[in-house]
DNA sequence: AGCATATTTAACCCATCGGTTGATCTTTTC
DNA sequence: GAAAAGATCAACCGATGGGTTAAATATGCT
């Protein structure tokens, strides 16, 4: 019942947080240009990335003037791992992952990197 | 990014919650029992009961005077996907996950439930 | 040095949250 | 029928959340 699942699953109640989630899956982003997509100002962003940063979701790397974001993946575990204990739901259950990972299964080796 | 997954977050965020539902994991209970362990008032679980009741985490089924709170475990389902998404907690290629989810767009309309 | 760029801070607004107390409603029990 | 038990409602309170704009703080460029 620790605080830090407090953090997580409230930073994760926020569209706009998970969206930017999303979009550091693809890449390390500065904070303009994660700002960018969305039509609020970039104050906005930065406190959502604060948020996002206080509950470990991401990290923030600044490298001259420019700070870089980067996805923490682990930092769901610990909320994701509370959340198994009350599945009956298999980790990955989605129906369209597991037809994914026979098609990779049986795809071209060098897409697992 | 459904808002679905806000009232989710949302009511996992707080650790009375998150206890409740831990108790109801045991069993079902009546709004009074739910209440016992907290120190705080009746009216104050009624109302955390209402969260976890919208967010559809648990349901709540009133017969006579007594209104029983069960647990829902599906609707984490949802968060607990959209989690995995990010993990790490699975050794997946995710480029290659959304690459199969794009193909699949374009596939059969009756696997997207 | 001087200006532009990247980002945060400060001060504010309004809505929501978690809590309280006291009244209210319904159902059971005596 | 009256009292007790189970639960919610209503009104309120202080704190927090997400947003704004404007000012401040770095850092980089020429």
């Amino acid at each position: 019942m620790s605080d830090d699942l407090d953090l997580v699953f409230a930073a994760l109640a926020d569209p706009t947080r998970r969206a930017i989630l999303a979009m550091l899956l693809e890449d390390d982003m500065a904070v303009t240009d994660v700002a960018e997509p969305f039509s609020v100002s970039l104050a906005a962003i930065s406190k959502h990335l604060t948020i996002l940063t206080r509950a470990g979701l991401i990290a923030q790397d600044k490298r001259g003037r420019v700070k870089w974001c980067k996805l923490e993946p682990e930092a769901m575990k610990a909320a994701s791992v509370w959340m198994q204990g009350f599945g009956q739901f298999e980790p990955v259950n989605l129906d369209a992952f597991e037809r994914f990972l026979e098609t990779e299964l049986v795809g071209d080796p060098a897409d697992r990197s």
